[in-house]
DNA sequence: TTGAAAGCGTTACCAT
DNA sequence: ATGGTAACGCTTTCAA
């Protein structure tokens, strides 16, 4: 057996003082005297005793933990994402349990229980499917915390998410403004469920009076620079030939230009370029990528502080609450306008 | 108050049974005949019960969970080490308790602090400091189970990693292979205290009669792509003039490119680069970078083994194992052989 | 085959 | 000012 932890009782045994009064003066009661107080202080540091939160779990009913389910980590923003809900929440004295779906609804059900197993308050989600979230609005329904970092159709989740309807629409103004009239959306989201994007896009270019054409519109099957690269390659043997693509990842974005690098497009020239996130790589790429900023440490900091909010209350949730932080478009250099001068 | 938990109390009461018996028939004991056993299944599932694993860890001491402490969870490559040791966990029952120290040895203390309290029953970690870790070599002192992701210098700690040493010294030695003299080392590790790769490059040039030129080496504050175009943009400023550029991360690599292509450098006519980690960005950069990769998820793998391994023991733990793995060269465009041709 | 009772480490309530 | 006792939800030991 290893080294036995010290518990309460030892510091008692210790001290003799009783384990009731210990615990009282760990925690600053007032009822215990300022002399008893710091002796017992002295011998629980001397021990390196602290206390052992299972326990105090039990007796509180609140584990002071939140489980944070994620699709894929690899997306750069869902790993800041991730690190700032750590963050915040630490700040607010919770743990996290971490676990990552993989893209599965299956393993996103299985992490949601081994979470509520352990007796986590509340849940921090970023669906893997966007449209097919029963199971979390149950969780919901069973009077359960939980904050979605999607925005859910329906209404029926509290949800923190940048608004990506409003930024893709953002964006493909842009593209419109800048003269461009055959834009195409190379789109990572809608094959997952999550259509907002795609419906801004659309929006956008019809009150443009540009028709959406659908052979500009191609499906990409994952968030990677190697996805964006073939859509690309297969929107051009497809016969599409636009003169400006808005891919609703920077990765994905990534990929494009490599491929009108590759075949020797002038960007923004012959073909301007738009993504969606600000990456780093987007940023500093030979050809500095426009794209949509929001700000990920501020939706940390409110789902965090909205599932707080939510674990606090007593009685009945009250009704689900959308809150949408407001996308930037960044102009740089691959949508830099004909006549309209480079952004920066 | 919110709807109560189901307990096994709720399930014994129903089925008229005790809770031992409940308890029992639940984790299959043979002392239960299967037609009990079975009724009571059918309640428990009827009521939708599952264990309060809070209570279970109090009696069993075993909490089948553990800490994840890395620094800074925007490096891709751990980040996907954070994915993979978190579903390799799973795979074995444990969850995951996930912090990040953003590269503070006082969070990181801190984060230790909140896992141990939280009654983990071992720790896998990334430290920020690579020599100053005592707090972690004397957890381990203390019988705690501990893995380091990072090789521990005095051998003090079990250690699961890549070969730094080895992965730099190789690509050193392709560098100079393809007839390079003037071999730059930008270093993002150093300054963290980790010198494995310093000390590989210094190997491989030393051996090939190259004597290290202190002119040729310069610390980079950061792993960004922009740390490394400024340190370029330093190691130019200050008269150095490489054939060659081995960065110790990809990231910072991509920023010397960025650099290079802003100046006109052909690559790798004028100048070869050289990354490490191989991340998607690098590799499917306009000009595609050389570089050493690893087998993250077999990283992960061992890691969690070997933790699980220190977990099970009874008494004292086994002297400290030191795992490397070993690197692989990639050899791409970015450093192709003015005649030895273009690696792939 | 089943159940009662004790215990895990802590806190809350009621005494003294 | 301090301590005893019960309780949190479960498992384990022993008894019936």
């Amino acid at each position: 057996m290893r080294k036995a932890r010290v518990r309460l009782r030892d510091v008692a045994d210790k001290t003799g003082f009783s384990t009731n009064t210990v615990s009282l003066a760990l925690r600053d009661s007032p009822r215990i005297p300022p002399a008893t107080r710091e002796l017992i202080r002295k011998v629980a540091a001397d021990l390196d005793y602290f206390p052992n939160r299972i326990a105090q779990s039990l007796v509180s009913r609140q584990s002071m933990t939140i489980g944070l389910v994620l699709t894929d980590i690899r997306n750069p923003i869902l790993t800041q994402v991730a690190q700032e809900i750590a963050r915040a929440l630490s700040e607010s004295g919770y743990a996290t349990l971490f676990a990552t779906s993989d893209n599965t609804t299956d393993r996103e059900i299985d992490a949601i229980r081994a979470f509520r197993g352990r007796q986590v308050d509340g849940i921090l989600i970023y669906p893997t499917e966007h449209r097919d979230i029963e199971h979390v609005r149950s969780l919901r329904d069973q009077g359960y915390p939980v904050v979605s970092l999607v925005s859910d159709r329906e209404k029926a989740l509290d949800t923190v998410s940048v608004d990506e309807h409003l930024g893709a629409r953002k964006i493909s103004e842009h593209l419109v403004a800048i003269g461009r009239r055959r834009i195409a959306l190379l789109d990572s989201a809608a094959p997952l469920g999550n259509t907002e994007k795609q419906e801004g896009y659309v929006e956008a270019l019809t009150e443009a009076g540009l028709p959406p054409d659908p052979a500009l519109c191609v499906a990409v099957p994952g968030h990677g620079i190697e996805d964006g690269y073939r859509a690309t390659a297969a929107l051009w043997a497809r016969g599409g030939r636009p003169d400006a693509i808005f891919a609703t990842t920077d990765s994905v974005a990534l990929g494009v230009q490599r491929w009108c690098e590759d075949n020797d497009l002038a960007i923004p020239g012959d073909i301007a370029i738009a993504g969606f996130d600000d990456i780093e790589y987007a940023r500093l790429s030979s050809v500095p990528i426009s794209t949509v900023v929001y700000p990920v440490e501020q939706i940390a900091r409110t789902a965090v502080e909205r599932l707080i909010e939510l674990i606090g209350v007593n009685g009945p949730l009250p009704p689900p609450a959308e809150r949408l932080l407001d996308p930037k478009l960044i102009v740089r250099q691959s949508t830099a306008g004909t006549n309209a001068g480079a952004g920066h």
